[in-house]
DNA sequence: GATTCATTAAACACTG
DNA sequence: TCAGTGTTTAATGAAT
């Protein structure tokens, strides 16, 4: 097409060509990690240095482990067990009680989720390895009683046979074998207790006792509203049972563990003291028919056929069922009361997150409907970055104040956010019609407010970036150093920032070439490499004035933070350009990948200003001076910022690029307070 | 309804 | 010949 207008290269490129294939097995390699031009993301370094802590905890703890495992047999070397009988128990006859035999160590897997889930420090770690030290000494005891036992009922069982006796004798030894079964059940549950009194000390969401038990079942398995409920009856149900507490039959404790380690079935055949637990029966139907009488057959425990409890999955063919199996497998003792108590710590963790998010939408509501008048609404650096990258999730919150973005239709994906480009805090401010570049079938919703989050969002999610591929193929290219890129490497960048491209790429990079020679924004160079595709700023600034008109303040501050905050990032400022946003250093800091959008930005506004000075129609005349040093241009792509450069550092496309005529259609208004 | 834009698909040419 | 790259055209859908 009309290519050769505004640059040079873009004529011929063939004749030109040479070695880029060069770069490109780079990237069909699906070096996604290659990067050799960028480099990894901060955020990724952040979490691989999150995970090297956790993980450098975790072998401690896995040390520490070892070490009472190591203590724990040479103790029983020197009792009378063999070293391996922890790991193998003995008792055959009696599952449940090898269940609980079984060293009370917690496995690396639960030590994880712990680490994950808790976020324990270092002295309650230490507390815990003292705990389950001490643990593993008590069970050490009770599996040498246990193994006497074993060995006196098996020597008696030998005579006895020998001896021809008479299937009564047979019956007394089993009633002996049960009675000795429940003492030792008794003594565990003795041991139950103590763990519990230790859990209340402080280290509530670790069972020592219990090393079995499943945390990360019973940390997913039930909603925060069930939970609140159950650990609501359960607690108090528990406090009054406290007094009695020692009454459990120690059967349905054992019972109990059984199920959580070894789901379902096998506890419930197990329960033949259900009825025995006096407690049990007293609260659990109480919790029962609460739930039960306002929805019949429906509990928050049971669902399709199936327990609900946390860890549990046993399947109840009726209702009935599911309530007997409740009563008998969910008892009032105190596993459940252990697993409620780590529920209610999921579910505290997750309210207090909401309560933040809660929060953070607040105030973005708050200051997306700030009036004009009332300016620094949100000067923080915080409630800027949220500003400027949220426009997309702010608009659905508060839709009516958003008249202009009636046009963009709901996202089908994700309810959180409604499109890239919807709003801008300029925008809030005006009615005037925003128009929306991207269809609704790639507004995939950017549902956080920050950018970093969209980065990891995009990279891990295979969701189609509500980002042009132009602005795309531009933002690919301004954050290489050198901002220039071979074709492989803007396909690697593709693959590497976002999982969707990871996919059907015949067709995007088809795409891609396509936008690079339709689009006069992009600039084929011939390079020592071969040829690399650059962002030919000129063409870029050409439509760039319009779009930051106005606001020569705004200007002028972005320009000067600049100067001191080259690392800043780029694509916040490219937004706030755009949306006449102060520059908040804070926001941007952080992302180097985005620096090198820097000069480009700084162009940008040194043509805008240009522009402001020399014409510009965007901004009002008739306006105050505050409303006239406010951003004029109310793109339409509030988004802008936060794609600019945001993590993703998506530049919005139109906004950047030459091409993007019809962004200039927009207007605005919206008076920025945060500019002065 | 017309226009514009983005996307997608496809064809073609050139190069190594 | 093949794969990669680059250009161009056309069809389609969405937004204005």
């Amino acid at each position: 097409m009309m290519q050769e207008s505004g640059t040079e290269t873009k004529s011929n490129g063939s004749a030109i060509q040479n070695g880029s294939s060069g770069g490109n097995h780079l990237l069909q390699c699906g070096s996604l990690r290659e990067g050799r031009s960028n480099g990894e993301t901060p955020a990724a370094d952040a979490g691989a240095a999150e995970l090297v802590h956790v993980q450098q905890q975790q072998q401690a703890l896995q040390v520490a482990r070892q070490l009472l495992l190591q203590q724990q047999q040479q103790q029983q070397v020197s009792g009378l067990k063999s070293p391996k009988r922890n790991d193998k128990q003995p008792a055959l006859q009696v599952p449940v009680s090898v269940a609980m035999m079984t060293p009370q160590v917690i496995t690396p897997q639960q030590m994880q989720q712990i680490l994950q889930q808790q976020v324990l420090s270092p002295q309650q770690l230490q507390v815990l390895l003292q705990q389950q030290q001490a643990l593993m000494l008590q069970q050490q005891q009770l599996q040498e009683f246990y193994k006497k036992q074993q060995e006196q009922l098996q020597l008696q069982l030998l005579q006895q046979q020998h001896a021809g006796k008479q299937p009564k004798e047979q019956q007394q030894v089993a009633t002996q074998q049960l009675a000795f079964q429940q003492q030792l059940l008794q003594m565990q549950q003795l041991q139950q207790q103590h763990l519990l009194s230790l859990q209340r000390q402080g280290l509530l969401t670790i069972q020592p006792g219990q090393p079995a038990l499943p945390l990360q079942p019973l940390a997913q398995g039930m909603i925060p509203t069930e939970l609140q409920q159950l650990w609501k009856e359960v607690t108090s149900a528990h406090s009054a049972e406290e007094t009695t507490g020692s009454n459990h039959s120690s059967l349905d404790l054992t019972t109990t563990c059984v199920s959580s380690s070894a789901p379902s079935k096998t506890s419930l055949i197990m329960n033949p003291h259900a009825s025995t637990n006096g407690q049990l029966s007293v609260h659990t139907p109480k919790r029962e028919s609460l739930s039960h009488e306002e929805h019949p057959h429906s509990h928050p425990l049971y669902g399709h056929g199936v327990c609900k409890w946390p860890g549990c999955e046993a399947v109840c063919e009726d209702f009935q069922s599911f309530l007997k199996h409740l009563n008998s497998e969910h008892a009032l003792d105190d596993r459940s009361t252990a697993q409620c108590r780590v529920q209610m710590q999921v579910v505290q963790q997750l309210e207090l997150q909401l309560a933040k998010d809660k929060e953070r939408l607040q105030a973005m509501m708050t200051h997306l409907h700030v009036k004009s008048t009332e300016p620094k609404a949100a000067p923080q650096p915080l409630n800027l970055v949220s500003s400027v990258t949220l426009s997309k999730s702010a608009s659905e919150a508060s839709p009516q104040s958003l008249p202009h973005t009636p046009t963009t239709p709901t996202a089908p994906i994700t309810p959180v956010t409604q499109g890239p480009s919807v709003i801008t805090t300029t925008s809030m401010h005006t009615v005037g019609p925003i128009r929306r570049r991207y269809s609704d079938k790639y507004n995939v919703p950017i549902s956080s407010a920050d950018i970093a989050q969209n980065q990891e969002f995009y990279k891990n999610a295979e969701v189609r970036p509500p980002f042009t591929y132009a602005s795309l193929i531009r933002q690919a290219i301004l954050e290489s150093p050198e901002k220039q890129l071979t074709l492989n490497e803007i396909y690697n960048w593709f693959t590497r920032m976002f999982a969707y491209f990871r996919r059907n790429a015949a067709t995007w990079k088809n795409a891609v070439r396509h936008n690079l020679s339709l689009h006069k924004c992009f600039v084929r160079v011939e390079n020592v490499k071969g040829a690399v595709w650059t962002v030919d700023e000129v063409e870029f600034q050409k439509r760039r004035p319009q779009k930051i008109s106005g606001n020569p303040s705004l200007i002028k501050n972005m320009q000067t933070s600049h100067a001191y905050c080259t690392p800043l990032n780029a694509a916040l400022q490219a937004s706030m350009a755009e949306n006449s946003i102060p520059l908040y250093t804070t926001a941007s800091m952080g992302n180097p990948t985005l620096g090198n959008l820097a000069s480009a930005i700084r162009e940008e506004l040194n043509g805008a200003m240009e522009h402001t000075n020399s014409n510009e129609s965007d901004s009002s005349p008739g306006r105050s001076p505050l409303q006239a040093v406010h951003p004029v241009h109310v793109k339409e792509e509030p988004l802008d910022p936060e794609e600019a450069e945001g993590p993703l550092s998506l530049v919005t496309t139109a906004n950047h690029s030459p091409d993007f005529d019809h962004d200039r259609d927009y207007e605005d208004e919206p008076v920025n307070e945060d500019m002065e």
